[in-house]
DNA sequence: AGCACGCTCCGGGCGC
DNA sequence: TGCGCCCGGAGCGTG
């Protein structure tokens, strides 16, 4: 499942091979179209397939960026900016390759649903498994508003502020912490992942109500969220099922994890519980975590 | 207006 | 070997 760090990790192997370069045309899988025209907006989001197909040719992909758990491909023609936005949901890939052949694991091969023809004569491909991911193309990120709600990266100076301030609101404060800080308009970027690993850190249960944590508290489980993120990104992300890098590469944060997925608890040896929260599963140690 | 809630998207992988 | 079920980011429609 790619979080933060995953996508971190995608846009910089994403860089280099493919800003400057010039998108020919696109061609999508016949599964999105079937799913378009039975209503659906199977990964391509917010308009028509023509329009999409249309938009995006002859476009200059003039850089990339990560906001969130969002790839921001800023794309210019006549010197006009405009973005094509891409989530990878659960299962989303990409891949620049010369023919679909290279790209290794068949269950990647067998989901590709955007194939860009780069002008240089490479193929830039997004496969997405479950079909999750989307692809949304706009003059500006202001034309989709949920993009305009999300909190600051929390890596910004200001982030733990906003942090703290959201959890003052009537509607975070009666909420579990775990929800709080894995809501996109309070933290950008935590899932599952890391949300559990920050709670370990700090010794806090994942079940523990907003309002009854002190705000010294608050502080420390922002900064521990901040740096769990950061090891990810410096560790290649957690590949974990089916997230990987471009062109099918794996992080190694998994081998970091101290409490997700994690059975015992390394410090102490007990067993550890998962309870559901807000319809996820949350995983922590009964021993350490009673904050 | 703004919020809570339930629904939807989907196939790999697991348990039986 | 095969079948049925579980999992989950985020947007959206409803009340």
């Amino acid at each position: 499942m790619p979080e933060l760090p995953e996508v971190e990790g995608v846009v910089n192997d994403l860089k280099p091979l493919v800003e400057g370069k010039i998108i020919q045309s696109v061609t999508l899988s016949d599964t999105v179209y079937t799913s378009h025209a039975a209503g659906k907006q199977t990964i391509v989001k917010g308009g028509a397939l023509e329009w999409f197909e249309t938009s995006v040719q002859q476009m200059t992909i003039a850089a990339i960026e990560r906001r969130a758990k969002y790839i921001f491909i800023h794309l210019q023609k006549d010197e006009e900016p405009f973005v094509l936005v891409n989530h990878l949901g659960m299962t989303g890939a990409w891949f620049v390759v010369q023919n679909v052949a290279e790209i290794a694991e068949e269950k990647f091969r067998k989901h590709i649903h955007a194939t860009f023809a780069l002008a240089s004569g490479e193929l830039l491909v997004y496969s997405d498994i479950r079909r999750f991911g989307e692809l949304r193309f706009l003059r500006t990120i202001e034309e989709h508003a949920p993009l305009t709600k999300m909190a600051p990266e929390p890596f910004d100076d200001y982030a733990c502020e906003f942090f703290l301030a959201q959890c003052a609101k009537p509607k975070y404060e009666n909420k579990t912490i775990k929800e709080v800080i894995m809501d996109g308009q309070v933290i950008s970027g935590c899932g599952n992942i890391y949300a559990t690993e920050a709670l370990f850190a700090t010794k806090l249960r994942p079940t523990k109500k907003v309002k009854a944590i002190p705000k010294a508290k608050k502080v420390e489980l922002f900064q521990a969220i901040v740096n769990v993120l950061r090891e990810s990104i410096d560790n290649g992300g957690s590949t974990i099922s089916d997230y990987r890098t471009v062109n099918g590469g794996a992080g190694s944060m998994q081998n970091r994890l101290k409490m997700y997925s994690h059975k015992s608890c390394p410090s102490c040896q007990t067993a550890t519980l998962s309870v559901v929260i807000a319809g996820r599963t949350s995983t922590y140690c009964p021993s350490c975590q009673k904050e």
